[in-house]
DNA sequence: GCCAACGTTGGC
DNA sequence: GCCAACGTTGGC
């Protein structure tokens, strides 16, 4: 009945599944923030299904292209990874900022946030408009029309492919 | 600046 | 629980 667990020894590095494309408008944090502070905690997202992702779902280590939304043009512009794990989102707690939310409370927040850490800037972004006409990248949910979910989740292939047409064009 | 699509709120 | 009104997102 003794069973070889030495086959099944977790390696020194758990290799990360998770992939997510985190946007934001330019005007209010870049890329370029991103670089020069090296890490910030995403928070202020007020909607639920991106609250999932950022409370249930993400790892340390998941890697996350950054789009820059509301730009000219809009486009993916960086890579970033999770860093860390969920946190309560302060700002929900703070009457003087926008994203106060009332019903969030310290002893059971509706809200949170989660790091992030810069990895890097892309030679070229990948725009919005290359994705649509690249069938690399057909059922990205961000080329779906009318959504407008601010952190989604993306497959591993479509991660991939933004990091080669990224590469390819410099 | 326009406006379609979407999520949330609140009256009933 | 319905749904109209409202606010927001984000491409164009």
């Amino acid at each position: 009945m003794t069973r070889d667990i030495r086959a099944e020894e977790t390696p020194a590095r758990i290799e990360s599944t998770g992939f997510w494309l985190f946007k934001s408008e330019p005007g209010t944090y870049s890329i370029e923030d991103l670089a020069r502070e090296g890490r910030t905690l995403w928070d202020g997202i007020r909607n639920y299904q991106a609250r999932n992702f950022i409370r249930d779902t993400m790892r340390p280590g998941d890697r996350v292209l950054f789009y820059h939304s509301n730009a000219d043009p809009p486009a993916i512009v960086g890579v970033a990874r999770i860093i860390g794990s969920p946190v309560p989102d302060m700002t929900a707690f703070d009457r003087s900022n926008h994203g106060y939310d009332p019903k969030s409370r310290s002893e059971n927040p509706t809200w949170f946030a989660i790091e992030i850490e810069f990895q890097s800037r892309l030679g070229d972004p990948v725009t919005l408009e290359s994705m649509r006409s690249d069938p690399r990248f057909r059922g990205m949910l961000l080329l779906a029309k009318g959504q407008r979910l601010s952190i989604q989740p993306v497959i591993e292939s479509h991660f991939r492919s933004a990091l080669e047409v990224a590469r390819h064009r410099d």
